[in-house]
DNA sequence: AAATTTTTTAATCAAATGATTAAATTACGA
DNA sequence: TCGTAATTTAATCATTTGATTAAAAAATTT
């Protein structure tokens, strides 16, 4: 009798975990379970748990990566249950690929209205990418360096979503280059230099951030008004970069 | 009768783990135990145990981090019993700190013999530094990654490695920066800029390179003959850098 | 208010992991 | 060649890890 009631209990337990992560996925990207919180930044206390995973979910495998974040590390840092993150999102595994993605989504969206921008001048683009990605860094230092592990290792799941959201980005911005190069403008160069140029400018201090504060003596608050100095200096040294003359084939 | 022989080799046994560490770090710095073979790159079969654990732990511990190496990956990729690292090396994590320590000295070796050259002028620092880069991470394009990984999460270990190698190369370099601000040969600039820019212009594509290729589609033929196109217009882009007038205070 | 569904909890599980053990094998020295 | 030391092997261990289970608790529906 016992047993037999302990049974029928086992069997609807089963068939949720499979309905689990859709409603995960489903209440991610509508909200509709659970309606947002009037205040802007809402307390923990406010969160729900699948709300409370996600979050510590997010700040830990942006830190550390998947293999050196566990899943007792995610449960702690959310202050709940650990069985919870199976029952919410099945797996350790497909948590991450949410983590993952929204990271890439969040990490390129800050480029594209700026680049799409079909009223502003090269030099403008450059400027307004520059200062909002270092402003969107000093609040979100891990991200890069997360997208570019990620990237190493996972060559079918973020290809795709490169390719969905950069390909528009691309054609346009390429364009523009080598319209500017080929009317004299600009010292003609390849996009692949100049996207290599302006993120290393700009994005690489946040990634080498501590290899950099060491070689140079660097505290942290010299660090942060280094980057809000480059916030003007990497527009001026991208532009000297497009005009300085080159020893290449001008056929390029 | 049988338990006592059993007890005694024990104790043999025992004895021997809390030396053999030691003697391997022995063995690798001096390389007195094996001499090296005739040839310039050993085969396989002519490595001692010790090397084979030793190149294998260094290939996978730089390609994916400690983490997400196992010792048993470690084992196959040398061809070993999986126990032999601990009695080589007594425990991953040691060994992990030797090819760590070894990483990051031969990051830094290849910028030191430059930037103490005092028979050279800045330009030609410069342009020999980004060429000797350039080839070296043509062959070890994930040493970068890793170090800046490792960085992120070891505090103490590296730091003290940084201090001790870079703190004379640092006072040279600044140095020659200042002076060449002061006498208006280049627009004054914060060490940490031309540091941050120059491993930016540098490094920063292979770190990067998975990203660079996916968001410019760029092949591994293409992506190597763009490399060998910086080995001369990086140099180029930094001087250019180093002259382009600056906005901020001539104070700095 | 009772029935049902959903969420949470704490224990447990199965597999993986770094490490240890004891015996066998190989290498070295007398 | 024999005795001893060093190396290697395969099994085993103790702990950790992601995942599962069953019961309790909370929330929702009737």
């Amino acid at each position: 009798m016992a047993k037999a009631s302990r049974s029928s209990r086992t069997k609807q337990r089963q068939a949720h975990p499979s309905k689990g992560p859709h409603s995960a996925k489903a209440t991610r990207n509508t909200g509709q379970r659970r309606a947002v919180s009037p205040k802007d930044t809402p307390s923990r206390d406010s969160l729900s748990t699948e709300e409370k995973i996600m979050q510590a979910a997010k700040k830990l495998f942006t830190q550390n990566g998947f293999a050196a974040t566990r899943t007792r590390d995610i449960a702690n840092e959310a202050g709940i249950n650990l069985a919870l993150l199976n029952y919410y999102f099945r797996s350790k595994e497909k948590l991450f690929d949410i983590v993952m993605i929204d990271n890439f989504r969040q990490f390129i969206k800050g480029i594209s209205i700026h680049l799409l921008d079909g009223a502003t001048t090269m030099e403008q683009k450059i400027q307004r990418i520059v200062t909002a990605y270092i402003d969107f860094l000093n609040n979100n230092p891990d991200l890069p360096i997360f997208i570019i592990n990620e990237i190493r290792g996972n060559t079918s799941k973020i290809a795709q979503q490169i390719n969905e959201e950069v390909a528009p980005l691309r054609a346009h911005m390429f364009r523009q280059i080598q319209e500017a190069g080929r009317q004299g403008r600009i010292t003609p160069i390849d996009p692949f230099h100049f996207i290599a140029n302006l993120i290393g400018l700009t994005v690489f201090p946040f990634i080498g951030r501590p290899l950099l504060q060491r070689v140079t003596s660097t505290d942290d608050q010299q660090f942060r008004a280094f980057m809000e100095e480059r916030k003007q200096l990497v527009p001026i040294w991208i532009n000297a970069i497009m005009h300085a003359k080159s020893p290449l084939d001008r056929a390029r």
